[in-house]
DNA sequence: TATATAAGTTAGACTAATCTAACAAATAGA
DNA sequence: TCTATTTGTTAGATTAGTCTAACTTATATA
């Protein structure tokens, strides 16, 4: 059976893999908060298993294997998210921490139940895509706001690597999922947008906000 | 930190103390599915924990703070079933597996929004009590219908031990919870029971039916 | 009450997940 | 290109949970 630590190690590396497509030892190690002789050790039992391909002092690579196995915790995450949010009503800096427990329940019923119950949502309220039950994702659902050019006009639709602090400042801008935002100008030398929308004309947000922006145009 | 591993026996230990106070390691391993030196072993551990107390060849005993615990990891698995039941739709019969993998989750606020949620029941469909957080029970709420006396009338709440067969028996019969029995006669040599309830007249239910009723005076 | 059987214990081994200490390989910079 | 630093590996130990084989204690009944 695999345990919980091996799918919290698999779901590290893909994490790390979504940014990387290698991964150091190091990497692994750091991010798992476990010296590297431990993730090292971890990383040849989880070749054994097919998730990784790794030769010594080379990168880990995902195998499709474990890309899919990774994906199908991804799916159970994220539906946990969303359950905890909509139906029972927590506050979306609460849910994380549950999820972070129930995606290793094993019950594939129960999640189909919550998928069931919250009408197959494709994408997460960061944005982030559920995969299915074959652990596929349909990406590129919206586009990331740094592609779109000056004089159109998007929706936010979901948002990327979204901290705390993003959604309070977010907030504090009355901008929110939903938002019509028109283009008015990017200023070339800090890809900083200027934007109009609902109530508010002229405002700056900085590539650091954007980047985070995932849109669809309107 | 309390393991899985760890809960399941306490649960196991708190069980067999419902029959019989008194444990025996023999008891604890087939339960458990485990040899004897494995049961032993582990029970020199919960030991030091402080949930049970041991001495050589004298049988298990479980202490208060073992009782409290196990009384919690209960509250966590009754409440999953009738949340997996009432808000998710799972039949009844599905709910226990569910539920035996989400009492080891960790978030206290999940399980008091749970309670929340289903209007903080006193008992499960099958009449088990919930214990509290503080993992005190209110037993005693129902009578037990083989205590009641000739010419009352009561009605079924709960059901203790109950099984499949014995619901799909009473499903039969049109007896189910809620349902209000009058008692016509006791038969004193098998301890059956001569009741009647809407539609029906002079229903014989054996002994080993109506132990199992948890009924309320009316 | 003696002894066969049941119940419980000890010893020793294994796998999983972790650590530290010490060493080796790869790489980056002077 | 040589060497210092970073990265990765090996070896050996530890704790949790499990096993089998062999032994001991308790008990039940002939």
């Amino acid at each position: 059976m695999n345990s919980q630590t091996k799918e919290n190690y698999l779901k590290s590396i893909y994490f790390l893999s979504k940014k990387n497509k290698e991964i150091s030892l190091t990497e692994l190690s750091d991010l798992m908060n476990v010296s590297k002789p431990t993730a090292n050790n971890m990383i040849k039992k989880l070749t054994l298993i097919g998730w990784v391909s790794y030769e010594k002092y080379k990168p880990i690579l995902l195998t499709d294997k474990g890309e899919k196995e990774a994906s199908l915790i991804v799916r159970k995450h994220r539906l946990s998210e969303i359950f905890l949010s909509k139906i029972m009503g927590f506050g979306w800096e609460e849910v994380h921490d549950i999820a972070e427990d129930m995606e290793h329940l094993k019950s594939e019923k129960l999640f189909d139940r919550m998928n069931e119950l919250l009408g197959f949502p494709k994408v997460d309220p960061h944005g982030s895509p559920i995969p299915n039950k074959s652990g596929e994702i349909y990406e590129e659902i919206y586009i990331n706001f740094s592609k779109i050019e000056v004089g159109n006009n998007v929706r936010l639709c979901a948002l990327e690597n979204s901290s705390k602090e993003l959604l309070v400042y977010l907030n504090n801008k009355n901008i929110r999922l939903g938002t019509e935002l028109y283009i008015k100008d990017i200023e070339s030398f800090d890809n900083s947008v200027i934007v109009n929308y609902e109530g508010y004309k002229s405002v700056t947000l900085s590539f650091d906000v954007i980047k985070n922006f995932l849109v669809e145009k309107i």
